[in-house]
DNA sequence: AGGATACGTGACCATATGGTCACATGTCAA
DNA sequence: TTGACATGTGACCATATGGTCACGTATCCT
């Protein structure tokens, strides 16, 4: 339920491509390379692939983009992966605070677990 | 490079769909669900289309499954995603830290970043 | 102006993916 | 031991996805 109509579904079909993921690892090493520079990172791609996964970066927000003369400026955006770090994953991520959350539901007296 | 030969990919992948996403949160809910159970709360589509999710969960490690009796038990495995947020989102899901090292790297006077 | 450079678009193809079904296997309980 | 229950398997299909290419447009430099 949370998690299917959830408005960062692009945020993760994003990073499920090691491709993409490279990049953005590119743009972490560097920041601002143009489509030129960060196909000659990706060198098994040709220039087309690289654009296009660039294209699906952009839509999730995860790269931010502008015209500087001819070329094309790519900025990486950490702010969709902190917001999946904070509101999803950090939900997993934590056991700790799982346990600990647990543990105050049943000193309190709930019995949500027992439903079905 | 560092994201390609990842050895996290199919926690990725596995994550990239908003199903089986849904069916991590359900084992959230309540751990050591079976089939049955889990298919109850994806109703839209059938039994096997859960099976094939929870078979792809199960490959990435997220989900740790055994049989029962006649019923298959499936319980949540947080370790993929606590090494995913470690050694991967935290990476990104601090740009303060990174801003720190940023500064370091130009007061020590390290100019990878004019390289071409 | 004109060529070289850099990015954009649409069509196109192969394969991966998500999903269903008919059927088979294993398990419990009367 | 029979039947109902719960899961497993393989084939199968539609579509999404990853990738390439021919061609087009915008920009810079001389």
């Amino acid at each position: 339920m949370t998690a299917r109509d959830s408005t960062d579904d692009p945020v993760f079909r994003a990073l499920a491509d090691p491709t993409r993921r490279a990049l953005l690892d590119a743009l972490f090493e560097r920041d601002g390379q143009s489509v030129q520079a960060l196909c000659a990172q990706v060198p098994e791609m040709t220039r087309f692939g690289v654009m296009k996964h660039l294209a699906i970066l952009e839509e999730a927000n995860l790269v931010i983009a502008h015209r500087d003369g001819r070329s094309k400026l790519h900025f990486l955006n950490p702010v969709p992966i902190q917001q999946l770090a904070d509101r999803w994953i950090g939900k997993y991520a934590r056991p700790f605070t799982r346990a600990l959350t647990g543990l105050q539901q049943q000193l309190e007296g709930d019995t949500s677990q027992e439903t079905a």
